[in-house]
RNA sequence: GCGGGAGUAGCUCAAUGGUAGAGCGCUGGCCUUCCAAGCCAGUGACGCGGGUUCGAUUCCCGUCUCUCGCUCCA
């Protein structure tokens, strides 16, 4: 189906109207920029992260090279904290990055970074700066602060001020030193983590597209540096990958390589897999992950604190007594490698996926309207989520035709049997047809639907949910038989 | 923060200066041998504070929240 703006009001009150997304805080008006996820929500979002985990972590074998790779590499994951040492921000670089002063323009409504006034102009006389024309009317500087404070300990004084993490990536650089030293890994290997981030966006939008807090699923990849750019070219495309196997094929995805102007000052390259959300503009796409090419820049602050570009060099940002503006650990984060007998500081390859708009792609992706012939043959329109079968919140729903003649007794045995190894559902209110769209609408795969036949030979119904055919299936070989389907999507 | 829009039931909408109706949904029951539309019953709302008024959901003011556009990005 055509997909634009008022698709995304539909997702929107589809999350709303199953319970998987609901706006935070609702009964006391929401809050912007926060969403609570429902009872099937939360069970997608699981396996979206699920599927994630297993195939980036758990499921990798570190004993051969996967597809693309240069060679085999190992992955381990962590878990690290929200709250961190204040230091970590400040030589990693978002403090400064985060935490600017702005004026605004009363008369303009212009908005200039404090420290760069001296370098605008004003929009109504540009020959003169902001601030110099007759009606300008500028505030004084204020502080925007796109992290997250917080205090650490009952008290509230300045020096107990700490953030919440505005990303999940900084609590791996600081764990690197303790997951070489303690794991038996070798370079090159990856540590993954899937966490909740804080930011203080300015312009919370577009449903849960870009929210205040969110989770991330990233994954630090650690590296010799002459082999960097084949690693990043693989995991470029291996992400890209990623997203194609659990549903996201349309033309609506796509990898965009940065251009160099558009980089960050250490990255030595950059992709985005974008996806073109229905709140998009035409031609317009949204970010869903960035794999970047972080050379050693990440592993470097935090050893010698803060780093500024210097010519083509990354230098430690000094201040007007020429000490380190913000100082790293000063602890050893290079990796000595054994088979060269070489030391050296890895370098980082980054893909950094948001969860909540993952999550928010592959709905709008499986969002579909489309007609199926009623009892009369008449088409009507039906509303299907066709979500790929792993991440699908409920696997199968079980029903009896007719609550009565013991069809409920037979379906909840069924239910009973399936539920110990999927998420399944029970049902036997309403008319048939009108559960078959209920599960359609929660992107159900499945429906197993207990008849008269069953009572003679033991078989059941099994309807698909995205070609709504119907196969017969003994019973005692439904298991087999969903697993296998499931299996093969 | 600035500018625009909007707040009546879970959702979509209606009406009214005399405290509100409907459809869908949801719940219970009846009916029903396969794709939301039968029958009965039930559930449930005027964002908040103030003003005008005998009386405000309605008019006025304020406020809050959401939402759209601008500096942010997973």
């Amino acid at each position: 189906m055509q997909k634009d703006a008022s698709t995304m009001e539909k997702v929107v009150a589809l999350c709303k109207r199953r319970g998987f997304i609901f706006p935070s805080s609702e009964i006391y008006g929401g809050i912007g920029g926060f969403w609570d996820y429902g009872p099937l929500g939360v069970e997608f979002k699981r396996n979206v992260k699920e599927a994630w985990w297993r195939d980036m972590v758990v499921g990798h074998d570190d004993t051969q090279a996967p597809a693309g790779a240069p060679t085999a590499y190992e992955m381990v994951g962590i878990d690290s904290t929200i709250v961190t040492h204040p230091q970590v921000w400040k030589a990693s670089g978002h403090f400064d990055l985060f935490y600017d002063l702005f004026v605004d323009c009363k008369t303009c409504k212009a908005r200039f970074r404090a420290d760069q006034v001296k370098d605008s102009q004003c929009p109504r006389k540009p020959s003169k700066l902001p601030g110099e024309h007759g009606e300008c009317a500028l505030t004084d500087p204020r502080e925007f602060n796109l992290m997250f404070k917080t205090y650490i300990g009952a008290l509230i004084d300045p020096t107990a001020e700490a953030y919440l993490r505005p990303e999940t990536a900084q609590g791996i650089f600081v764990n690197f030193k303790n997951v070489v030293s303690t794991s038996r890994v070798k370079v090159p290997f990856g540590i993954a983590q899937i966490g909740k981030s804080f930011r203080n966006e300015i312009t919370p939008r577009n449903f849960t597209f870009r929210s205040r807090e969110f989770e991330q699923m990233e994954i630090e990849f650690f590296c010799a540096p002459e082999e960097s750019p084949a690693w990043y070219q693989y995991w470029r495309d291996r992400r890209m990958a990623w997203y194609v196997s659990l549903g996201l094929a349309s033309d609506r995805l796509r990898l965009r390589e940065h251009s160099p102007e558009e980089r960050a000052h250490y990255s030595c390259g950059t992709a985005d897999i974008e996806y073109a959300f229905p709140f998009c503009a035409e031609g317009d796409y949204g970010e869903l992950e960035g794999v970047s090419h972080r050379s050693d820049f990440d592993l470097r602050s935090h050893m010698e604190g803060k780093l500024i570009k210097d010519g083509d060099q990354l230098v430690v940002e000094r201040d007007a007594s020429g000490a380190p503006k913000h100082p790293g650990s000063g602890k050893d984060l290079s990796y000595f490698d054994e088979a060269s007998q070489r030391k050296f500081v890895p370098h980082v390859i980054e893909p950094s996926a948001g969860a909540d708009r993952a999550a928010l792609a592959f709905l709008c992706e499986a969002y579909d309207e489309d007609s199926i012939p009623d009892e009369n043959g008449v088409p009507q329109e039906r509303v299907v989520l066709h979500l790929h079968p792993r991440l699908a919140p409920v696997k199968v729903a079980v029903f009896p035709l007719v609550k009565k003649d013991g069809q409920p007794e037979v379906a909840a045995e069924i239910y009973r049997s399936l539920k110990q190894r999927w998420n399944v559902s029970y049902d036997e209110k309403g008319s048939i047809g009108k559960r078959y769209r209920r599960q359609d609408e929660s992107g159900t795969p499945f429906c197993v639907t207990v008849d008269h036949q069953t009572a003679e030979d033991q078989t059941v119904t099994v309807r698909e949910r995205d070609t709504t055919t119907q196969t017969r299936v003994a019973a005692r070989e439904l298991e087999a038989y969903i697993a296998e389907r499931l299996r093969a999507a």
